[in-house]
DNA sequence: TTAACGATGTTGCTTAAACAACGGTGTTGG
DNA sequence: CCAACACCGTTGTTTAAGCAACATCGTTAA
């Protein structure tokens, strides 16, 4: 496994293999016929580089679905990070969108990724939420407290999401955002003061 | 300098920085201008690699024009290589074309360069009628004469086609090459029969 | 059954590429 | 003038990537 991430070859072999991915799945719609081998290639990278850089294909899609997630978001959110409550709108209405335009691509093979995938979104919006509540935190609030609010925003936005998409005709995502975006100022509010 | 070329790591730093300068010369308009640290860091490649694979500047340009005339050619040419008369035609076409359409991105400072070019393509020239004229050569022909008459040939196309692109509008590409192939074809005689 | 096949991971060795550092050479401009 | 600057070209060392070969495990088909 590469040492330094920062190394240039480094970040390009994952673009490429990122990129390969990308074009393969335009082409053959399922993500489950789609091989290491083809990736490499694809890639012009060598398989075993590809093992260097990830434990096995299941690893790879959890990266690759990360990647997507992390730059949908810093794409749609204002000035590209979480800073308030409009941001956090924002925020939950792309993580809706998001995982209803990720249905439409998966076919009935690929449902085996489907955990894979959440747990991908549920990591890094975790990751975003505990940034933006470290940046504006009580001083009395324990660093304990911070960290489990975060997770457990995290768990209840993209949980509402996931069933949300689960049958997006009911209701319109900017309605659910709405009820949703109440409980969660109340739910940081023991951090935030 | 790199020892396997069809490492696809060489390949591949190639195709970059090729890639790399066209994009650049899109942007500033004029060779000069551009400097090996602008074309390694828009390759995404260390500039010591550039020097790996490059003597200097110059064996770049050089190598860039080469690669570009060879793909214009097969592309240009019926199955992609010189066969028969009419591919000499068509041959003899391009060369004009691509002479002319590289005039127009030559700003006055490049002008230095123009002499490395010519090269370029005159060698490629060369290459070309050499492979040509070995496969339909006489057995009576020595292998000196066959090497002679395409250094001959590649020249006169070549000349022609940069005497008459520096006043195009005096007659046409297509008029032009209908007497150089007479021409030509009398000039290869001694070789084919 | 079994043999062929194709995919997954793994390994040891080789080589290209990254990097930092250096000296050299114009060329500006204070 | 000379000092800052930008570019050139080179070198020694480290590390990522390529490659071939191997074992393993389904799946398929003879």
């Amino acid at each position: 496994m590469p040492v330094n991430e920062n190394d240039p070859r480094v970040q390009r072999t994952r673009q490429l293999l990122m990129q390969a991915f990308m074009e393969l799945l335009e082409e053959k719609k399922n993500i489950y016929s789609i091989s290491v081998q083809d990736i490499a290639a694809r890639a012009t990278v060598n398989r075993a580089t590809f093992y260097a850089h990830f434990a096995d294909k299941f690893a790879f899609l959890e990266s690759w679905m990360r990647e997507k997630f992390q730059r949908k978001l810093s794409n749609e959110l204002p000035n590209g990070s979480l800073s308030d409550m409009d941001g956090l709108r924002a925020l939950m209405l792309s993580v809706f969108d998001f995982l209803a335009r990720t249905r439409l691509y998966m076919t009935p093979g690929d449902r085996q990724f489907e955990p894979l995938f959440e747990i991908a979104m549920q990591k890094e919006l975790d990751r975003l939420l505990l940034r933006w509540l470290r940046g504006l935190q009580q001083p009395s609030a324990s660093p304990e407290l911070v960290e489990a609010t975060a997770l457990f925003a995290s768990w209840g936005i993209f949980g509402s999401a996931v069933q949300w998409s689960r049958a997006p005709r009911e209701r319109t995502a900017e309605s659910a955002v709405r009820d949703l975006l109440v409980v969660v100022a109340a739910g940081v509010k023991p951090v935030t003061g």
